[in-house]
DNA sequence: ATACTACATTTGTCAAAACAATAGTTGTTT
DNA sequence: AAACAACTATTGTTTTGACAAATGTAGTAT
C-alpha cells in the first residue's frame, strides 16, 4: 500500500534529520529544540518575547517551552524577566552568551543542512518542497 | 537557502504525520510506539520474538523497548517470559486481546493514512517516495 | 574451575513531548 | 468593590527518547 509507505517514511525521514542536527548540536550541549528557541529570540534582535510567541513558532506546547527555558536559563544563554505592562506575560531576551553560542554553530548547521541534503539537486529540493507543502497545506 | 527549508520541512512533516496517526491511536490507549510493537509482533503470527529482535524493526534504543513492553504487559496486549535456550534472551507474544486491539485500530489506521495523503496523487506519492529514498540512503 | 570477553536485557538519569490542572493577572459586568 | 470569565504561564504526571551503567548469562581460554 502506496498511502502507508508513504506515511512510514515521511515520519522516518523526519526522524533521520531531526537526530542529524541534534548530534550535531549535542557538542554544543544543545538539543534542537532550545535552539530553535535561540534561534528564534535571535530573530526578535533584542526585542522582548512572550512565551507565547515562542511558542507559537515551535511545534510544542507552552508548558514545555517554559520548562526549556528553565534550561536555557541554567546555562546561561537567555534571561526571564516578567513584563512590565502585563504581569501574566514574561519577556524572554537572548543573552550575549546566547549570541555567542548560536555564532559558533551557524558554519557547523549549515555544512549539516547541506550534507543532509547533498543526494538532491536543486530541481529535487524544489520538488520536495512543493510536495511537502501540498502535504501540510492539507493537513 | 533552499537547504535550510527542505530539512526544516522535512522535519515538520514528520511531526505532522506523526501526531495525526498518533492521535487517532489515542482513543485506543496506546501511543504510535506501543502499537508499531504490537504490529511488529503480529507480523510475526505467534512465532517468538526477542527485545532484540523488536528493536531492529524500530528506530529506537533496546533500552527504551523494555520499557515499552513493561506497559504493554500491564495492559495485558503482550506477554513476556525468559527464553528457554538462552536465558538471556526474553522471548515477547502478542496475546489475544493484543491481537483484538490491532483488528479494530487496522480500519482506522487505513482511513488515517488515506486520509494525510489525499492530496497526492498516485504520481506524486511514487515520486516522493523515491525522493525520500534518496534521502535515507545519502544519510 | 577461574578469569575474561561477549551478549541480552534492565535500570538509572536527564531532556523532551502531550495533556490536565493550577496559579496569578487582567478585563468586564454587576 | 465583588464576582466572573479570559488570559498567560507554571507545575504535575505519564510516556518517550538518548545514553551510561549495571545485571545476569553464555562462551572461551588458561
Amino acid at each position: 500500500m502506496i498511502n502507508r509507505d508513504v506515511v512510514v517514511e515521511l515520519m522516518r525521514s523526519g526522524n533521520l534529520v531531526h537526530d542529524q542536527i541534534n548530534s550535531m548540536l549535542q557538542s554544543f550541549g544543545l538539543t534542537l529544540q532550545q535552539f530553535n528557541v535561540l534561534r528564534i529570540l535571535r530573530g526578535r534582535k533584542g526585542s522582548a518575547s512572550s512565551l507565547e510567541s515562542i511558542t507559537q513558532h515551535m511545534i510544542q506546547r507552552m508548558s514545555n517551552t517554559s520548562r526549556l527555558v528553565d534550561r536555557l536559563i541554567a546555562k546561561g544563554l537567555v534571561q526571564r524577566e516578567t513584563c512590565f505592562d502585563n504581569r501574566r506575560k514574561v519577556e524572554i531576551f537572548i543573552t550575549q552568551k546566547g549570541l555567542d553560542i548560536l555564532k559558533d554553530i551557524d558554519p557547523f548547521l549549515d555544512t549539516k543542512e547541506e550534507e543532509i541534503t547533498s543526494s538532491f539537486s536543486k530541481q529535487e529540493m524544489e520538488h520536495l518542497l512543493q510536495l511537502l507543502t501540498k502535504l501540510k497545506s492539507k493537513n
